[in-house]
DNA sequence: AGAAAGTAGTTCACCGTCTAACTATTAGCA
DNA sequence: TGCTAATAGTTAGACGGTGAACTACTTTCT
């Protein structure tokens, strides 16, 4: 098996600190790895909006956390930033911007008054359905070093921590 | 094997788009579950510096961006902003705190007049020592559902993944 | 050697996010 | 029923990051 640069780092710090159970380079090894994998993702979709002035990538995440809630497709503001990770105040001006655009609509929510309700317009839908095949495919590619047992096998091992961490 | 929220994110999607080649729920659910792991473990940084005023999260991992370097431990802003994944500008002002802290200090590579060498001082080696071994444990805890086998095998799904990237 | 292109770091103006109020509404409880 | 506490969303001001100039220095090319 070849190495990459994260083992590199890893194995500098393992000499370092040899005598210090603490370090463990397969648990650090894991975090970088999966940093790496994402700064790589990330840049290739900032890529991909580069020239977009008026629908940017921040525009079309915060769109696509919307588009993928169940049916019906709606969600409240603070749902909204749980899933983009961003405060609620933040998420009120994302939607502004998108609800500018005619992306979506804001709606009080009758049931409970203090509650907005967020629903993509069919505009909105369109403009994601133009961008969330290329971002799939951009995924797939990223991971397209791994067949599709290796896939399963990953997906398992990533669930298993996820759930000893409660979500 | 029990399913986390990713299996039930990706199903709706995977049934959604049924006759969709391009969607990959292997893919997308792995790429999810690095992104909610890394966001936990994100949170409990950002918690474990929660009460430091006049030492910030963001400080810190700038200086750990430095002290990680090979020996000597030193690098130029660039290298850091790479690292710290930034702009160099931003690391401008990120050293700009660091140095007004004594934590680092800053001085003009004679062999190329336009670099610029920052080491760690001491007092800068002393106050990662002091908060680099939290860190190691929080990153510990949130893998701690792996047991050793299971992380040699994450890492070398990792690895595949970044080596075809050509880092 | 001298001009042009490239590189490292910094400064500046703008923009997005954050924290901390603040408003409106609902829930809990005496 | 009223009073308090909690919750959802928004607003305002501060902070940090970005991209684009700008300065200083080095490399390349003729």
């Amino acid at each position: 098996m070849d190495r990459d640069s994260v083992d590199a780092h890893v194995d500098r710090w393992s000499s370092f600190w040899k005598d210090e159970p603490a370090f463990d380079p397969e648990v650090e090894g894991a975090l970088i790895r999966m940093i790496h994998i994402q700064r790589r993702l990330r840049r290739e979709d900032v890529a991909a909006f580069a020239g977009s002035e008026d629908f940017t990538l921040q525009d079309y995440k915060t769109l696509h956390a919307l588009m993928v809630q169940p049916w019906p497709t709606e969600a409240t503001p603070a749902q909204l930033a749980e899933a983009a990770n961003v405060t609620r105040a933040a998420m009120t001006s994302r939607l502004d911007r998108l609800a500018a655009a005619e992306l979506i609509t804001r709606e009080v929510d009758e049931v409970d008054r203090r509650r907005v309700l967020v629903r993509p317009t069919q505009k909105g839908r369109e403009m994601w359905n133009k961008y969330i095949f290329e971002g799939i495919e951009r995924d797939k590619q990223v991971m397209s070093a791994l067949d599709r047992d290796e896939l399963v096998e990953l997906n398992a091992l990533l669930r298993k921590v996820l759930l000893s961490l409660g979500e």
